[in-house]
Order: C-alpha cells, then sequence, then structure tokens
DNA sequence: AATCTTCGTCGAAGCGTTTCGACGAAGCGG
DNA sequence: CCGCTTCGTCGAAACGCTTCGACGAAGATT
C-alpha cells in the first residue's frame, strides 16, 4: 500500500506539495500537479482514512441512525437512506447507518464521543428524544428527519403532515365523500408522542371541520388484526362511512380483507387512501391504493445538503424545512356509489 | 476533549502505561491501574477512535454491505442487520452499513482500501459477485450472508435452501397434496444468476421427485400482477393443483387476490407456503401464511463471529455453514378439499 | 530601482494512539 | 550470593496525513 510518501519520491517533490495537489489547499501549478498525479496513478495511491482523519480531525464519515425494530425498513424509509447515501458520495462523504436502536445509548454516545463521525442525521424522531440530548451534548452537528417537541435551536427537514391531511381529504370531499374515518396508529404511540400520528390527528380535525364535517379517528394496533377492529370500531362510530383514510401500512391490509370480509366492495362501497405510503406497498393491494406519496429520497438528500452547511460553517442558520406529499390516484377510491350513505350536512349525533 | 496525555499526567504515568491499561497488551499492576482508571473516569476520557486506527492499522470498523434497491429492506434482511450489530456490539466492534448498491464498484473500491474497515460482510450475494473480487483485490477479510458459485476460498453463512424446500414439501405432501406448483422468482432474476432461486428450483424438482411427484415451478415477476399471472399460468399447466409454494414476498399478494378472484379459499381449496418469509409478512395476509421462517438474526450473528475470527488469526480455517428454516403452520395450509380440482377458468362460484 | 505582494514549494511540527526496546526491581534456582 | 528470567513501567519512534511558517522567484506598485 503506497503512501504519500512513496508518491512525492516518484514525483521528486515533498510529502505537503502532495497533500495539497489532494486537497486543494494551496496553489500548486499545473505542471506539478500532472507530475503528482501521474505517481499516483502508477502507484495507485489511495489516501489513508485514518491519517488523513486525525490530522485534520474530519472523518469525512456522515452516520445515519435509524432505529432497526424488527419490523424492517419500509420503502419509504428506504428512500430516505439511498437519498442521504447518493447526497454524501457526491460531495466525497461516507455515510454510514447505524442501527442504533433507542435502547443502546451508550452506543450512542461512543460513536459520537469519539470523534469517528462528523456529523448526525437522526431518522424517526420522537417528539421528546433522548438522543438529540446526547449528541447535542456530545458537540455533534445534527439534522433530523422528522422533529421533536421543540425544534427551536434544531436544523429538521419533514412531512408537512398538515397539508398532507389537507390534501387527501380534500380529494375525497371532491369526490363526493361526506362521512371520512381516519385511521391512525395506535393509541400507545399517540401516548408515546410519536409525532406524525399526533400531527396528523391535528391535521385531519382541522381539514374535516373546515368542509363542516365530522372528524372520526380511530386508533389501530399496527397489525392486520388491528386493522380489522379498527375498521369494526369505524363502523360502530359512522355506519354511514363511505371512505377511509389512513396512515398505518400494516394495518391497511386487515381494513382491506375486513371491507372484503363484510361484502363492500372498494372503491365502489368505500374509498380508502393511504398517507406516507411507498408506490410499492400501494401496489401490493388489490386494487391498488390511492395515496399520498412521501418525498423519499428528496427528505434524505436534503438532510444530507443542511447537515454539510453546518460543517462548513458552524454557527450559520438552522434548516427547517417541510416537504408535501404527493397525492396519487390509483384504483381505491372514487365517488361514493349510493347516495343513501352520504350525509349532505354533518349529523350531530353521529350515528345512522 | 481529553487526551491520553492528559490522563497520564493526572495519573502520574506515562502514556504507555495508561494505553496498557487500555489494551491489556502488558501487565500492570493493580494500583497503577486504579489510579489510571480513576484518572480516565474524573476526565471522561474517550479514546480517539482515529488516532488508535492509525497507530494500531485496525479501525475496529466492521461493514455490511447491503445493495438497497427501491424495494426496501424486508423483515428477514432487518433481523439479519440486527443480529450482526449486536454481535459486532459486544466485541466491541461499530458494525456500519454502507448502502452501496450494484453499481459503484468504486464506492466500493475506496471504502475498502482506503483502510477503514477492518472486515466486511456482503449481503444479497449473486453466484457470480464482482464486489467479491473487488473486496480480495483490496485484501479486506470476507464473509458472505449466501453463496457465490465457486465457494471454494470463502467463508459464508447462507440458508439451507435443500432443506427448506424439503421440509415445506412434506408438509404439503403430508396433507395430502399431490399436485404442487412452485412460484419462483421472475426468469429475469433466475437468468442473473440469483443462487436461491436456482437453489431452490433444484431442491424443488428433487423433493417432489423424491416422493414420486412430477414438479411444476413457474417462475414470477416481482409484483403483485406477476403473482396474478403466476398462478393463471399454474393451473393452465396443472389445472388440478392444490398447493402453492412460493418464495416471492411480492408476488405471494397477488397470488392469494387471484385465488380469491376465482372464487378459491384458501386453505380449504388451494394451500399455500411462502418460503423464507417473516413472520410480520405472513401475518399481513388474510389468513395469515403457513410460511418456513429464516433464521433470521442468527445468520448475521454467525457471519460477524466468523469475520471476527479471522481477524484475529488470519489463515484460518474458512467458515461455511447453513442454516435451516423453521416451518410455522398458520392458516393458509390444509388438506385438499378433493381429490382433484379442476378448473381452469376463474369461476364466479368457486364451486362449493 | 526599491519595495511590496502573490505564487509555488518546502521542511517540520503536530494529530493521539500503539508498540518496541530498555531498564531497574524483584524472585528464582543453584 | 550471583547470574537469570519475569514483571511493571518508561521514553521514543512510528502510523500517514494536514497545515503552518518560511522562503526564493516573479510580477505589481510606487
Amino acid at each position: 500500500m503506497a503512501t504519500m510518501h512513496d508518491v512525492a519520491r516518484l514525483a521528486r517533490v515533498s510529502v505537503s506539495t502532495v497533500s495539497y495537489v489532494l486537497t486543494g489547499a494551496r496553489p500548486i501549478s499545473q505542471a506539478t500537479r500532472d507530475k503528482v498525479l501521474a505517481a499516483m496513478a502508477e502507484l495507485d495511491y489511495q489516501p489513508n482514512a485514518m491519517a488523513r482523519g486525525l490530522a485534520s480531525r474530519r472523518s469525512r464519515i456522515l452516520g445515519l441512525l435509524m432505529p432497526m425494530d424488527e419490523r424492517g425498513l419500509g420503502a419509504t424509509e428506504t428512500a430516505f437512506v439511498t437519498g442521504a447515501a447518493a447526497a454524501a458520495s457526491t460531495a466525497g462523504y461516507h455515510l454510514v447507518l447505524s442501527p442504533v436502536g433507542g435502547g443502546n445509548l451508550d452506543d450512542l454516545r461512543r460513536l459520537a464521543t469519539q470523534r469517528m463521525l462528523d456529523g448526525v442525521v437522526l431518522m424517526e424522531v420522537q417528539l421528546a428524544d433522548e438522543r438529540v440530548t446526547v449528541l447535542q451534548e456530545a458537540g455533534v452537528p445534527l439534522v433530523l428527519i422528522g422533529r421533536t417537541g421543540d425544534t427551536s435551536a434544531l436544523s429538521y427537514v419533514d412531512i408537512d403532515f398538515e397539508q398532507t391531511v389537507r390534501e387527501a381529504v380534500a380529494h375525497l370531499v371532491g369526490l363526493g365523500h361526506r362521512r371520512i374515518v381516519y385511521v391512525n396508529h395506535s393509541a400507545a404511540t399517540l401516548a408515546t408522542g410519536y409525532g406524525p400520528a399526533l400531527r396528523t390527528r391535528d391535521a385531519f380535525v382541522s381539514a374535516m371541520t373546515g368542509h363542516g364535517l365530522e372528524p372520526v379517528m380511530i386508533a389501530a394496533e399496527d397489525s392486520a388484526a388491528g386493522g380489522r377492529a379498527a375498521l369494526a370500531a369505524a363502523f360502530a362510530q359512522a355506519p354511514e362511512l363511505t371512505a377511509v383514510l389512513a396512515m398505518n401500512e400494516t394495518a391497511i391490509f386487515g381494513i382491506l380483507g375486513e371491507l372484503t370480509g363484510r361484502g363492500l366492495s372498494v372503491p365502489d362501497d368505500v374509498s380508502v387512501v393511504s398517507m406516507v405510503t411507498s408506490p410499492q406497498v400501494a401496489e401490493l393491494a388489490t386494487p391498488a391504493l390511492t395515496a399520498m406519496t412521501s418525498p423519499g429520497s428528496a427528505l434524505g438528500r436534503i438532510a444530507i445538503e443542511a447537515l454539510l452547511r453546518h460543517l462548513d460553517g458552524p454557527g450559520g442558520p438552522r434548516h427547517q424545512q417541510l416537504l408535501p406529499c404527493a397525492l396519487e390516484i390509483r384504483g381505491s377510491t372514487a365517488a361514493p356509489r349510493r347516495a343513501a350513505l352520504v350525509t349532505s350536512e354533518p349529523s350531530p349525533t353521529g350515528g345512522g
């Protein structure tokens, strides 16, 4: 393995000159540069990452921290990752994914404090997230995908849940639906302060109210069975429902199964919209699901770019940005079949 | 940020003594050790990973290379990752996941050649995998999850596809099924030399022949539509089929949809077994799928342990191991309702 | 023509560890 | 009681790079 010394000797220049050719930190004449580059090529020289990191106090490694639970990584999260990896690679940084779960904060602290990571992007952020505290104490530059409760001092990119819900509801209302039920994540998830669940809940209430409609929300466990139960609960609360809005990729299959089980057809009897769902998952269902598609790789890319800006100019402004989801109409939404099921005015009793 | 120097000064010993306390490379008296540990605690000392890596020529970082396509990471692959991460952490190593896709071999070469990774575990290996060549040329210790065609010089852990298929077929035959169709990955995937697809194909032929039955295999695109098409093809080739064996998590939803569309009930008319499927995915379907569950995290753990052994004693023996899948019986398999079912067209009533 | 910049290059001092050789102080057998 | 290991510690030399100060050689400015 050739070192910078070897290159310098072969090119008949000093080590520092080789370094300057590599980093561009000082001007080098074209003639010298060519000599050095030729020597590097001949020796198949590759800089040693450790030595460079030690001397420059910059590892050129960025971390993407994502809790990996047993559920696996959905296509949505995967898109964040690939977007981030591409952006990092473009900037000459490595992106490493660290599956540090919620449990081992110590592992995280070690990683952060050993100066192995120049900066970190955090995924799946809770409203109150200890990892943020740990990283801030360690002085590691930080960008979130998602938001904590208090975002005043933080940089983040997140999905615009407000807009997403508003647009999904508008789509259904535009088709003629009046009685729409929102199937959210589980009550337990809501209780832990999972931002997306809380924000969509509030947005749903506000969107429905804005249309003069009554908002009905059901919390569903993250499982097919949970979806079935949620739909049963929905029919109990709103027997005349003609549309279901859901943000729960797992439960939605139970919802669809239960609809079929009740002899109801999608979309003729009941329309279904899935939120923050990847096209791949939407296509799994029959019929394919109309969905609000997440900005995907853009989210990851923007997070990395913001992080790199923080590295270059510390003390710069925070980056806070919300990205919209795009409505993609597939086969699961249509105008409600029977006007009989449609109540043109919000009914105060809520029962039919 | 405190350095070893600071610790040494505070403890009134030399830097090397501090280092020996940390690494255990030489004996240190209990009294000195205590002094040093106290100083480290007081200063909240954390060794600098870069400096350590440079001096010892060991980064204590292991790479897990997984191609991340847009499909996302299934629960099965996620289990590999968490198992590997846990094992690495136990041994005092960091595990970084690198989403280096098939495309950017250069990125991989850079990573390998910059001496940033002590060793690598490779996932989703093809029968002929260029990444293996690149890494071997770079001299990076290597363990595969999966197998290339020629495994003579390599260490690997893989699923025992032979056993998995044999057991799945035995389960169905034991229930009384005689006409079983295997839905494999796509023809294109088979053509690229994807090991699991080829090995299960051969194992299916051999298992069926062993029972005196005729093997029928259909290649399906990785999509719901592909599953539907595959099932239609299956009925065309074997109208009297009573069981479907599948190794295609995506297509299986299309298969189930198409069965329902033809008015056939699972498991009464047709039994379905999914291979190398995580419990989470199996539970998504209605009824929940009987499946051959992959060894999951054990695979990742074993791969890391083998890799660590290679690092400690280079020139040691290769590690080559196959792990079985476990049969988990859920709701999608039962004894065939009728001795021979003859349907080649979708029938609206489904024939009670 | 004298002085001030800028340019291109060099040598050397780090960066924070590990690791090697050395060296007293014990402990040992003979 | 003398040479011999073994033990515990030290100082110094790497490891391969970045970066700072310095310094001739031009070119620009008076």
